[in-house]
DNA sequence: AGGTGTAGTTAGCGA
DNA sequence: TCGCTAAGTACACCT
């Protein structure tokens, strides 16, 4: 990992075309060579940025260039309009595609670069597998008497997150989701189309079940006569069994 | 912006729980205390982070304490399985709910912090709003003699992208995308049926227009009776007007 | 390798 | 602010 800080402009010509004009940023470059342009705001998302694989070519520039250069780009100027003068060029281009991120480089305050070596990993644990989990254990929860019948049921346009049956017998399709939008009506829609084209199965009621269901959501699954169901994670996790936290 | 290389081990609990084992690392904490945990491979997503609003407290890790995290944490083994003793511990915790990120320090190979200052920001040039509005403007790409009626047509489900009306007097709703999918036909057959319950608009084609479509969206789209049209940029941006490269 | 669906998504825009 | 949708999405999974 080779970390820049400096004074830079960069462009970026790919998918789109984006530019930075002058500013001082923290540039990381990973031992895969791509490169992450970083400011002091926003999220985990840099500012600009090439993805591996990729190649990097870096050359100084020279006085009459740096001269050149400035005659033509216009991005040398700081939010005061003071110009600079560059000193440095990083020319990051994509292996597989014509994108490319120019970075140039005026003032180096610091370029270091160490090994960090390969990592072991993030070990993740829990999200919508475990909705779907704790719901199929506290299948109720839709309903007294319900019974599950199987995660995962399978269909021949995917499998339905879970089917169960409720008190009075009839089949039930449930989709999970950790927020519900109108996408995941479509998919339950489907399910239920299908399912219910099965006489053994017909009919067949769905049930929408997430965190969050948007307002438009709940119009359309209610319209199309689905029930929605809003899924309390904190709540199923302690629900979940006899933990030793009874005290 | 502060910068530290060091080995660590971090923690991470919120919607779900993460960790990282022991290993080198780069970690940026930005201005506004979010917190980025980078290592050599990966795109430009950190292995773990804390999203500003966020709170950061550190503390040295005094020798007693250490003796008794070695014996209750097994995060400080590296992967040969050998212990590693903590020296200090990051608590980046966020402001407005109990997400918290802990990071443990080892070996710390530098740590400086600079000042970036506000970024001016990142100039965009061409995407999807680039893709409508050049298609507006060259609306008989759809066919000839066709003329627009406008660009995000409010419907009770949403915005149509564009409404046009073809040489023959029929309307035509248009989804535009950049890469066009499943999602994009579903999309465009929800607005479709709903104008077509408009006895003033009556029939109203359907045109799935994105410079590249899936070929099960294709097929998809076809059965529906869309139109598929595909768009080319560098084309219609070279179109738009008389521009300066005409030499 | 390409398609599909989720994300601790993030970011932007309009109501 | 809420809600929706795109993203140079990234990433995991599955065919």
């Amino acid at each position: 990992m080779r970390i820049i800080v400096a004074t830079c402009s960069a462009e970026y010509s790919g998918r789109l075309n984006a530019r930075l004009p002058y500013a001082k940023r923290v540039i990381l470059i990973k031992a895969d060579n791509s490169c992450l342009i970083f400011s002091e705001l926003g999220s985990y998302k840099p500012l600009n940025w090439m993805a591996a694989p990729c190649t990097v070519k870096e050359h100084e520039v020279e006085a009459d260039e740096a001269v050149h250069m400035n005659a033509i780009d216009v991005d040398d100027t700081d939010a005061a309009g003071e110009e600079h003068v560059p000193t440095r060029i990083l020319e990051v281009a994509a292996a597989k595609s014509s994108d490319i991120l120019t970075v140039t480089l005026y003032s180096v305050e610091s370029d270091t670069t160490t090994d960090l070596g390969t990592d072991p990993g993030l070990i993740k644990d829990g999200v919508e597998d475990h909705l779907q989990r704790y719901l199929a254990e506290q299948i109720e929860r839709i309903g007294k008497g319900a019974r599950l019948v199987r995660r995962e049921y399978p269909t021949a346009i995917g499998p339905v997150d879970i089917m169960a049956i409720d008190a009075e017998g009839t089949n039930v399709a449930i989709e999970i989701k950790r927020h519900g939008g109108i996408d995941g009506v479509e998919q339950l829609t489907r399910y239920c189309k299908l399912l219910n084209r099965d006489p053994l199965l017909a009919p067949v009621r769905g049930i929408f079940a997430a965190q969050t269901i948007s307002p438009q959501a709940r119009v359309l699954a209610q319209d199309r006569g689905f029930e929605c169901l809003i899924l309390d994670y904190e709540d199923m996790k302690g629900t979940k069994s006899d933990d030793i936290t009874l005290f």
